[in-house]
DNA sequence: TTAGTTAGCAAGTGAACACTAACTAAATTG
DNA sequence: CAATTTAGTTAGTGTTCACTTGCTAACTAA
């Protein structure tokens, strides 16, 4: 009568429907009872695959951590020149916030901020990768003369990302109408135009 | 043997109490129950006042709103110059959210995301303010030449709105060490270089 | 002084929550 | 095919929440 998935499979199916639900009803609305509902269980199904909410919690971070990684990476693969790294990177991000929309609430959730440390930790340290991702990029940039040099690569980093947050809070508030990568793609181009060296076409000619 | 005070004061002391346990416990652990007794009410006493939460949390905003409101008034009298009205304007949204530290995390707490639409709109109204605020100044600043004319003003308040945002996402997330304000002014600096015309110091002698 | 108003209270209601206990039946393994 | 393991169940516990009911006592104005 009621199929049995193995363990493994179950677990990524909660995580999913987690995702799904912190979405669509906020990541602290997301109780057992509901992701037991999506995935087709009983609510204490759920505590047979996660003791506790917690241990859920980061199951989610961890799945979102791998994902993330796995986008720098690509990004940094793809590109040889490191503009177009910082660039990669940051639409890379862009492209999963829009894919997994609970990504800034989560960052922002009671869950995260208050009951459970070491999800607050395990953002906080993916926050600060993908800031040092972006740095180290930038420095490149700047060491081969495409960037300008009175602006160090960590600041650099902090509008990138601070773009990224504005940008993820724009889209969000505005019940997330248009395509968050492409708004990005522009705005990423305009602050990288002004953080480039004196084009020919600008320079003035005194 | 109690005094009892006009419910006005009492809407207003409750009020603030409201955004001290935002920030302390979390907005969406603000409850009925610790709101009365950081007032010294019972808890069916804050309904007395407020019939529903939702009602608590407008009237919240609505505090907000004329906090922020004033601190534009004040940055944009108080400047002469457009690129300094804009410098005073972060510096007062900075500062309001070193004072209530509780702004970004409302931002994105249930209570405004999922439960109260009214709230929601609050608060987009007043980002929306601050970015036209914003937008306005750097306009004029790029009509009399100190800025950059291959930036458009609203892609520029775009940035200055994330970086605010950014740096408040950095400055909780990092335990609030440091000066939110300091930071912030440094960073502004930093951004309003990059959107200056050429300098005669950078400009190279072709 | 007295009548009306209103800020406060104690007690309670029903719903939702995370999580537990005790059991069952499907899958796996020897 | 039996024995064991384990993914699932139903039923329930204690807690917390927003909010209600019905009352009292403190202010206020005639």
């Amino acid at each position: 009568m009621l199929r049995r998935k193995s363990a493994e499979d179950r677990k990524t199916e909660i995580v999913t429907a987690v995702l799904d639900l912190a979405d669509r009803v906020g990541p602290d609305r997301m109780t057992a009872r509901k992701v037991a509902e999506t995935v087709g269980l009983s609510q204490p199904g759920i505590f047979r695959h996660f003791a506790r909410k917690s241990a859920l919690w980061l199951a989610v971070a961890d799945q979102i951590g791998v994902r993330l990684s796995q986008g720098w990476a690509e990004a940094i693969a793809a590109n040889d020149r490191p503009e177009a790294r910082v660039k990669a990177l940051i639409l890379s991000q862009l492209g999963q916030i829009e894919a997994t929309p609970a990504l800034p609430s989560i960052l922002f959730s009671r869950e995260l901020n208050m009951d459970n440390p070491d999800l607050r930790e395990a953002f906080g340290s993916l926050l600060a990768a993908f800031h040092g991702h972006l740095a180290a990029a930038l420095g490149e940039a700047q060491a081969q003369g495409s960037v300008r040099n009175d602006v160090s690569p960590g600041d650099a980093a902090v509008f990138l990302t601070s773009l990224v947050q504005g940008l993820a809070i724009r889209w969000s508030l505005g019940a997330r109408k248009g395509s968050l990568t492409e708004e990005g793609a522009r705005l990423v181009d305009v602050q990288m135009a002004l953080m480039a060296p004196d084009l020919p076409t600008e320079r003035k000619r005194t």
